[in-house]
DNA sequence: ATAAATATGATACAGGTGTATCAAATAAAT
DNA sequence: ATTTATTTGATACACCTGTATCATATTTAT
């Protein structure tokens, strides 16, 4: 037998790269050539891994919301208070945090690009929503929400609201402040939740 | 002196293939070639009238924004209670409610494309953003907001929900139904307003 | 050493892009 | 009828795109 290089590992190598030509340039720059050249190797292997540009994106996408989606169990596994859990879990969700390699942007990014692409956008695939998703459903769990929440409505106005301000916090690079991000977060998830009856978040 | 056509009026018409154009095939699609084919006029006719592709766009944007402050003016001088006045507002610079032209839908194309294509989002330009302020600042005046709110805080709270609700409806089409967006939209602005002595919204 | 997997790099196709130029036709005003 | 603004339509340039093919090399296993 030859070669056999780690097919996988490969491909995410590959995914990898495009994942950091999208944050740099955007999804216009994400082109098939150069991705490739950021992956540090030639079009025909590039080809040799996706045959199809789509087929490459597709895959890169399932990648960034693998590791938010990961991320978002991390923290609720977390030994924290649930206030403070899930605020921590929502900022992490947003941009302009973790500098390294910022999924929550290239998740906003496949999310933007969606929608001339084809086919609805599916938020069911959306490790955001499915983050918002578990965050209201938790705090219904632990009865920290205000009596006659409609849940279905407020779990749309979190998710919202975390889209807005990924975007805002996007598009303002570095003047947008990560704090004020937070604080509105904080506050949205105050007014949810019960009159305190000691300190929260 | 020859044929004299008005200048201005025919911006006007090519700026409008161009907003037709971004509705149907979005950025992607917005070719000078194909704005032009859109607004029954050739290549060379059209470069008679913008000189670049980004000056064409530049125009169709201010209009876009334009139309947007025109609705909050009209809606902002109406004959309605506050809250009501308030609510159809903000729902009115919302994709989906106006099926005609559907500003909100091209206001945000602009501004998703803003970030790829040289400076930084000004949000000052922003018609929502202004709306989005003056109705703040309107609730201020009334005296309708709950005690010790912060106003930068709540404006951005608001702005970002409007962003997150704007592109979440424009993502699924049909299926996004915009009631349920009013009722998010009215849901946050009772929970940011003062307790009700009488009927709200 | 041999075989198979992997990668190269070059070439090609067909199509799109923005910008540019320009002689000729058309239209409306004087 | 003549002047001048407008528009046509065609051509051109230089560049980018995704996809395709393929002989040649490189690597790694047996």
């Amino acid at each position: 037998m030859p070669k056999l290089i780690d097919h996988e590992s490969k491909k995410l190598d590959i995914a990898h790269a495009a994942w950091k030509i999208l944050l740099k340039e955007g999804m216009e720059g994400a082109s098939v050539r150069n991705i490739a050249k950021e992956a540090g190797i030639t079009l025909g292997a590039l080809r040799y891994y996706f045959t199809t540009q789509e087929e490459l994106l597709a895959y890169t996408e399932d990648l960034v919301h693998a590791n938010l989606a990961e991320r978002t169990t991390e923290l609720f596994m977390a030994d924290l208070p649930p206030q403070e859990k899930v605020l921590k879990l929502l900022a992490g969700l947003l941009p302009e945090n973790g500098e390294g390699d910022s999924a929550p942007e290239a998740r906003l990014i496949f999310k933007l690009h969606s929608k001339y692409s084809g086919k609805a956008y599916d938020r069911g695939r959306d490790s955001v929503y499915q983050a918002v998703k578990s965050v209201m459903s938790n705090l219904v769990m632990l009865n920290l929400l205000k009596k006659d929440t409609d849940l279905s409505l407020e779990t749309d106005r979190l998710y919202g609201l975390m889209d807005g301000l990924a975007l805002n916090s996007m598009l303002q690079g570095a003047e947008g402040n990560p704090e004020k991000t937070r604080g509105i977060l904080e506050t949205h998830l105050k007014a949810i939740s019960k009159e305190p009856s000691g300190g929260q978040y």
